[in-house]
DNA sequence: ATGGTCGGCAACCGA
């Protein structure tokens, strides 16, 4: 069992990216955040080529989840409880006996900001998602793009970078709640060290060349899954495209 | 803490 996610900022436009990716590293399970699109306009046709199911929920501009899968996906949910205003950032479905959860969870925008608030609140709404349906010791991967670096070790000036939206101390603390309830972050179990990214900000001129990145994508499993993982790597030589994403696909690999 | 550049989609918003 392979699963890997993607931030695609637009499938749409990232389609030359995404379709040779799976052909060529054939995932069971790819998550996908950021589709920006609607799910009349979702290109399901181009992926049922590739050999590929989808299901999706998305809206016009903003956020949008898909799940690209090569085996049957059932008991599918979009979208937090109480929220069918927002559903365009999850999407949960059971694979045999193991559930895959895709966020695409809020960036945040300032600290002072209603956004920054809603962010927080996203998390805690999470856990009562998970509380409602599972226990930590059923078999859950949740992945996707959480927006937050849990430690110094995922942000490229860990000093100056202190107080952003993704790298302080309240939604360090609200990830590690959700951690607490039982899941493991599969990157961290595999690869300790410092400087290891998902995401290079495409506003700042050479980035990835000069590895000024940030660790915001996660594969995180449950003790029960996480036993089984094999390996979880970045898939940086995805970024080596005329048109990439500012995310990279991270990868996980289960002997199940 | 910012700026920068993208994508969507037609004037800015969100990242």
């Amino acid at each position: 069992m392979k699963v890997a996610t993607f931030n695609a900022n637009s499938l749409r436009s990232r389609l030359h990216i995404v379709l040779p990716w799976v052909g060529a590293n054939q995932p069971d399970i790819l998550c996908i955040q950021e589709t920006k699109v609607q799910d009349h306009e979702f290109p399901i046709d181009v992926i049922a080529e590739t050999g590929y199911q989808t299901i999706f929920c998305g809206e016009k501009k903003y956020n949008g989840v898909a799940i690209l899968s090569r085996c049957e996906l059932n008991d599918i949910v979009f979208g937090l409880d109480d929220e069918p205003k927002d559903p365009a950032r999850l999407i949960c479905a059971r694979l045999e006996s193991t559930w895959i959860l895709n966020t695409y969870i809020p960036q945040g925008r300032a600290r002072d900001s209603e956004m920054f608030a809603y962010k927080l609140r996203w998390f805690e709404r999470l856990k009562i998602f998970l509380n409602r349906r599972f226990t930590p010791t059923d078999r859950i991967l949740w992945m996707g793009d959480f927006n937050v670096a849990r430690d110094e070790r995922d942000v490229y000036d860990p000093k100056r970078l202190w107080g952003h939206v993704c790298y302080c101390q309240e939604v360090q603390d609200v990830l590690q709640d959700l951690m607490d309830w039982g899941f493991i972050d599969l990157f961290r179990q595999f690869c300790e060290e410092p400087g290891h990214y998902t995401f290079w900000d495409y506003r700042m001129p050479r980035a990835l060349q000069q590895n000024l990145g940030w660790r915001l994508d996660y594969i995180m499993a449950t003790q029960s899954v996480a036993i089984k993982a094999m390996a979880c790597q970045i898939d940086t030589k995805a970024r080596a495209f005329e048109k990439p994403s500012d995310h990279t696909f991270l990868v996980a690999e289960f002997d199940f």
